[in-house]
DNA sequence: CTGACCTCCGCTCATTTGAGCAATTGACGC
DNA sequence: GCGTCAATTGCTCAAATGAGCGGAGGTCAG
């Protein structure tokens, strides 16, 4: 029974690798089977039903890339009323999904070859940083924009977000290995000065692009969409402050009122984050938001004027411009 | 020239998406292209062009997962040499990639529905958790094994890995978000009091699996291939001693010597990561290593009796059975 | 307005391909 | 040794497909 050394293979993995270059060659190379055939010396129906397995058995897998609709309409509607770059706008009966990989599609235009893009949190940066079509380009750097958040949900987190964008981008990776917020502005400024920290600050300066989400504060009592509510770094007499102050929505860190005003300078003191000032010199910062439900927050970021790209879905879109009349 | 609003979509999307439906009829629905032609309401040229056109610009892309060729009769043979469960020995010209596949497709089988997942450092394990197919399996647990090194080069991290690994199945990540050496006993319980470190540690009792590499020590100046010296944990008097004492190689955080003895048992009073005693108590512990580099570090390692599981390629399979008389 | 140029479309015909069937092979139990 | 069953292989013929061609429509400079 003693087995020693039985070259087993002659079938399994023989049979195993022929379906993989029988692919291979049929829909790399475009070979016919007929000629995949004669080159490895099989039957032209031995190839056709390599073909079938490998299909069947999930050898080769087939993805689709394909962009999703978009409202150009819309899109150019809303650059206008808001003095935007370029505003995206995704089609009819779009979902977060097809918002997402819009943005990455953007994106991924923005980046030619190499270049440098600061990256954000919250669920919808982090559905963009999935959808972005794979390269492999070290030339390009990933900027953590804000310190890390452990109270967020799970790859929401800058620094999880920036690991991942780099990974997919085959990209260098810059990351804040601190908290997005601290106690004190002594702190703060202590971990600023850590090399390591430093070394990504470093890099706020020289980014190409920046991608952002918009966080919502909503009504009072409601889940916040925010990443900055949900990252626990307000304590309930800093929100109602905040709110007393005018505040619905937040870019990054920093919260702003109907009008864009950002009423919190202080709060940035207690931040390690880029601030609004170093983001407003950022050639391309691409915010990404869309439901109904941040449509006024959207509209008080855009009057900010930080924002030159907005990716977002027709409702969205149609809600924004609806209330051209009324309100401001 | 005020555009307004024109539908210009007619052209642009409805063509674009008219590639990926007709290429989802195609490959998914298997059609034939005068039924999908029919269905569509165009001809059939149409729908051969739009389907070359989809493979052309990447609208269609396909990939291939075939399993590395396998040397069985090789795998056998370490199995029973070395009394492991499983030997999975990489066929003659495989790379390091295709090592990493093998063990990412064990692992991948391992795990059926659910379960536990440890997972250590280093650029092999990185490799197999890059090549591990994608799932969307919530039911699974990421345990990370080992707390964090920052000195590790990109992407071999344990707290990176886990992330990723967790990402790529879809799964619960359980991380150590601590150094994976502190200077004291006295820091490193008090680290493990933390609630959220004591959440992940608590873990190592009931994992399924633990996927790790090997590290192998090598000569003295020669860049090691250990993930642990390179951690930087250890100052130049420390490797002094290890080498004293026989080390040649480390799981983890653990040195062993060439007869598989762990000889710096202190070493884990400093450090944060899963213990040999725990490690021995989970079922199935699958250590990927391959290269010339590391067959004696490879050999220590079995000898610990520690490991169930080994992965590696021909050559190095080859050379530790090759000293069968010599040596131990 | 006109002609050059370009892109996209549908056609014909030769080639490639798939469905279904019959022959072969190999494993296994008796 | 031999029958049985399942899996695999190769075949025929009808259907599906690709290459290349000429025409329709659209754009742009002059």
């Amino acid at each position: 029974m003693t087995v020693g050394r039985i070259p087993d293979e002659i079938d399994g993995p023989a049979d195993a690798g022929l379906a993989g270059r029988v692919a291979r060659l049929f829909f790399d190379r475009q070979l016919t089977k007929i000629e995949i055939a004669a080159r490895l010396g099989i039957s032209r129906f031995r190839v056709a039903r390599l073909l079938d397995h490998a299909r069947s058995s999930g050898v080769v897998r087939i993805e689709y890339r394909d962009a999703p609709p978009q409202d150009h309409g819309l899109g150019r509607a809303v650059e206008q009323r808001f003095a935007l770059a370029h505003g995206v706008v995704a089609g009819a009966d779009a979902d977060d999904m097809a918002v997402a990989r819009l943005a990455a599609d953007y994106v991924d235009d923005q980046l030619g070859r190499g270049g440098s893009i600061g990256i954000a949190w919250g669920s919808t940066v982090g559905r963009v940083v999935r959808a972005m079509p794979a390269r492999d380009d070290p030339g390009i750097d990933i900027v953590q924009l804000a310190g890390s958040s452990t109270s967020l949900d799970r790859g929401t987190d800058a620094g999880d977000l920036a690991l991942f964008l780099g990974e997919r981008l085959g990209a260098g990776c810059h990351r804040i290995h601190a908290p997005a917020f601290v106690e004190s502005a002594e702190l703060r400024a202590a971990l600023l000065r850590q090399p390591e920290i430093a070394a990504t600050t470093a890099r706020f300066g020289s980014l190409d692009v920046a991608l952002l989400g918009i966080g919502a504060f909503g009504p009072p009592g409601t889940a916040p969409s925010s990443s900055l509510l949900r990252s626990g770094a307000l304590a309930g007499t800093d929100l109602a402050r905040l709110t007393q102050l005018g505040a619905i929505g937040d870019l990054l860190v920093h919260p702003f009122d109907a009008d864009g005003r950002f009423v919190s300078p202080e709060l940035g003191q207690r931040s390690i984050a880029i601030s609004i000032a170093e983001l407003r010199r950022v050639p391309s910062v691409i915010a990404v938001a869309n439901g109904l439900a941040k449509v006024e927050a959207i509209r008080g970021a855009l009057a900010a004027g930080v924002i030159n790209v907005l990716v977002t879905d027709a409702p969205t879109a149609e809600a924004m411009l609806a209330t051209r009349g009324s309100g401001r």
